[in-house]
RNA sequence: UCCAGCGUAGCUCAGUGGUAGAGCGGUCGGCUGUUAACCGAUUGGUCGUAGGUUCGAAUCCUACCGCUGGAGCCA
């Protein structure tokens, strides 16, 4: 006897006819018994909604599959009929029922909601749960509308080391990659010998794959890295993590203008995209998750962003009469609160802010004409606040050198990154937008944790 | 790393010096084309850990651990 192909159960749902023979697999949410009868809600993550089983008395196991628990796997063979009950067009009638794994009453997903915090907790069965199996789906259509993104805009995808040899990158502390044992390791005049290390020197995970996909756009002029970074900043926020994922396109003959409308049209587009195509998670996250989140995307995505120069944003923060903790003033960095300020108070949108002083932004950023301020930029978004940083990088080899010798580095070190400007020079832009932050602005989770499948965060790193 | 708050049943929480509680869940029974079903019964605890104060500590004190929120750093 042939069964019948597995069909995902967003399939059957979708399903326009009755199917006399159909096959669904899945992992039981709940069951309620009825006289002749039992109601089984399967759900195998394929969308946030569960097919209803009829399972029948006449079932050769229908003991046992009236013992069946929230948890349990099973592949049912049956037919695919109109709905008798309310609340669902279809439901399946069960002709076979094969208990696959069972589950027992000490599975941790009740019927009754859980806190996101207790979840976490578990994070192998997570994605069971009817927001996390949202959050998850909504991950991967984001990554795929990224790609689709920039490939629609003939940027190439290149992919930048993991293990890098720089350790000057301006985005903070690093996370040692060694072979070296650490009890006994190999020294040379009292210190540590990392010729002997693996690599000859020593490594460290990226904090950026910036200066490489550099090096790129100044070949293939619109490139794109999309993969992991890693930061060992002992930072306990809901927006943090030590691993993450992070996009940074870089284009060669691009100025800062076209940047922040790169980034702008990125933010803009990936909203829209998993506003289409996941419209079943964006109402699942609106009704439990932040009630004003549609409202919110669907202004971000009609209006142009606020773009205002740093010196000016920091005018309109000593003028606004607002009690801030922290001092605001030319040169020093804008806090959390001055950029709620501007994005939720202010503007109610997202905001740009362009060139900063120099003096709290990296090397590699261009100086402008003015002398002071370097053509960076930050997309400061509601909520969230800083979603996207990036700037105009420094083309000129003088003025590269003089940024490396101001911010204490030896330009000997940088020799690949100065041949840049040595040959073929060009002038561009790039910036890097953080991928979970992005995930929680169009999903309203709260916390980074709850958007990683197994968040790595100081201190915590199960599963 | 700093500041604040919280750790009590599987989950969410109440209990503020004197016999450890509720709702939900689970289990059993009833009813039923149900759908966070309903009705009845029942099950459930090293009160985060270790010290201390007290006749007596879930409750007060100290330390540690964990979690949450905020800050710094950033994406």
């Amino acid at each position: 006897m042939t069964e019948p192909s597995p069909t995902s159960i967003k399939d059957a749902l979708q399903s326009t006819a009755p199917i006399d023979a159909i096959q669904v697999q899945g992992w039981v949410r709940t069951r309620r018994d009825s006289k002749d009868f039992s109601f089984i809600e399967l759900n195998d993550g394929s969308s946030l909604r569960n097919l209803q089983i009829i399972a029948r008395n006449v079932l050769r196991n229908y003991a046992d599959v009236q013992r069946l628990t929230t948890g349990a796997s099973i592949i049912v063979s049956g037919a695919l009929v109109a709905s008798q009950g309310k609340g669902q067009k279809w439901e399946l009638v069960a002709d076979k029922i094969d208990i696959v794994g069972g589950s027992d009453e000490s599975y941790p997903l009740q019927k009754k909601g859980h806190t996101p915090e207790f979840l976490r907790e578990i994070a192998h069965l997570r994605p069971r749960s009817n927001l996390f199996g949202c959050v998850f789906r909504v991950r991967s259509r984001l990554a795929f509308a990224i790609h689709q993104f920039f490939q629609e805009r003939g940027f190439i995808y290149v992919h930048t080391p993991v293990i890098t040899g720089s350790d000057c990158e301006g985005a903070g502390e690093l996370f040692r990659v060694s072979t070296i044992d650490i009890k006994n390791p190999p020294r040379k005049n009292g210190e540590i010998d990392y010729a002997q290390d693996f690599f000859a020197r020593q490594t460290y995970l990226t904090v950026s794959g910036q200066l490489e996909a550099e090096a790129l756009a100044l070949a293939l002029s619109k490139v794109y890295t999309f993969g992991p970074t890693f930061r060992a900043e002992n930072s306990n926020t809901s927006r943090h993590a030590s691993e993450f994922w992070m996009i940074e396109p870089e284009m060669a003959f691009c100025d800062l203008n076209g940047n922040m409308d790169l980034a702008e049209e990125l933010v803009k587009y990936l909203i829209a995209d998993v506003r289409k195509h996941c419209s079943d998670e964006m109402e699942l996250f609106a009704k439990f998750v932040d009630k004003e989140l549609l409202e919110r995307l669907d202004f971000v995505v009609d209006r142009p962003f606020q773009r205002i120069m740093y010196s000016d944003a920091v005018d309109l923060l000593k003028k606004s009469g607002e009690k801030f903790e922290f001092p605001i003033d030319y040169g020093l960095n804008l806090q959390s609160e001055h950029e709620r300020w501007l994005t939720e108070k202010r503007f109610k949108c997202p905001v740009t802010v362009f060139n900063f002083p120099k003096e709290i932004k990296p090397f590699y950023m261009r100086l402008n004409d003015d002398g002071k301020t370097v053509a960076a930029m930050d997309l400061l978004v509601p909520g969230i606040g800083e979603i996207v940083g990036g700037s105009q990088r420094e083309e000129r080899q003088e003025a590269l050198e003089e940024n490396m010798r101001r911010h204490k580095m030896d330009p000997a070190d940088y020799k690949w990154y100065l041949d840049l400007r040595r040959y073929g020079t060009a002038p561009h832009s790039g910036f890097g937008l953080g991928f979970e932050r992005m995930l929680m602005f169009i999903t309203g989770v709260p916390n980074i944790r709850d958007v990683i499948p197994f968040a790595r965060t100081p201190g915590s790193a199960e599963f």
